[in-house]
DNA sequence: GCTTGACCTCAACGAAAGTTGAGGTTCTAG
DNA sequence: CTAGAACCTCAACTTTCGTTGAGGTCAAGC
């Protein structure tokens, strides 16, 4: 067994990618994002506190719920000390992200029914569609059928 | 009314532009990609068809649903002629679409499942966490409790 | 006839999230 | 002690989806 390994108090860039999963090259760019830091050896060699796996795990799931790297950074840089999230962080963290995690499937599964309804809607789903009237902000201009005459010019 | 308008036969751009809700740069950007296509006037402008209309909307929605521009200009480009879609070619493709979007949306609520459990799990999310061990095979290392092993570390 | 708005092309830029490569150093194992 | 793996920096490139700007033409109203 590598126990050794496992209990080094240090990682190199390498076993941190190894480890985390993601690519040396992303790590290193995730540093110069100020995402993670890392102090260097004599010969100029990085080397993460393990705390940074968790911060690397913290980033990646965070990305996977749809985060833009840039709000990563702020949510990190807002905790005191631009510490490594501790448990009363991940969970300030963690719902706020969540809470847009569960909207943007609300969106999705809008959008899926939209969809749903359009697939045997007759017209090609161009008219009389959620879908497809997105962006007329339906009603600005006068009261009445607008949408109806428009979508029959539409569908033509 | 504006009922000229509506009955004209070709759009201009800017027509296009502002019954689809797209930008006329966007526009350009399409037709350059070859998702739309147009004649042009002895002037040099351009003069979409009216079914113009409806492959825009489709390829916002589309687009909505996350599929990529490529893979929309694929699909668009696999129907015979390179026509407009037509009834039973938006069904075929609306079909394909949304079992992408159900797959998108399956995945983000199995995500805010694992998202849920980790908010409270008491190392910070990253220990017997699905959410931080998606990149090791898990296993293909041999069998045993690799993962708690690995996890402890992780903790540490 | 002139001005103004819509249109044209082409090239460059922009953000996001990295990857790739060149050229050079350091560490580790035999 | 030396080969090779792992590391370093910095710049340039990639992809997606467009936007912006410069420089020039076309069309319509007064």
């Amino acid at each position: 067994m590598d126990t050794v390994a496992w209990n080094k108090s240090e990682l190199s860039v390498g076993e941190l990618s190894q480890r985390s999963g993601v690519a040396v090259s992303a790590l290193h760019f995730y540093e110069r994002q100020g995402l993670i830091s890392s102090r260097r050896t004599s010969g100029n060699q990085r080397r993460y506190k393990r705390a940074t796996l968790r911060r690397v795990a913290l980033i990646r799931i965070a990305q996977r719920v749809g985060i833009p790297l840039a709000d990563i950074n702020r949510a990190l840089a807002s905790l005191p000390d631009g510490r490594t999230p501790n448990q009363e962080d991940w969970e300030r963290l963690s719902m706020r992200w969540r809470a847009e995690l569960d909207e943007r499937i609300r969106q999705l599964q809008q959008l899926r029914d939209d969809f749903t309804d359009c697939i045997g809607c007759g017209c090609l789903s161009l008219r009389r569609c959620a879908l497809a009237n997105m962006h007329d902000a339906l009603g600005e201009h006068g009261p009445g059928p607008r949408r109806l005459i428009e979508d029959e010019a539409a569908c033509g």
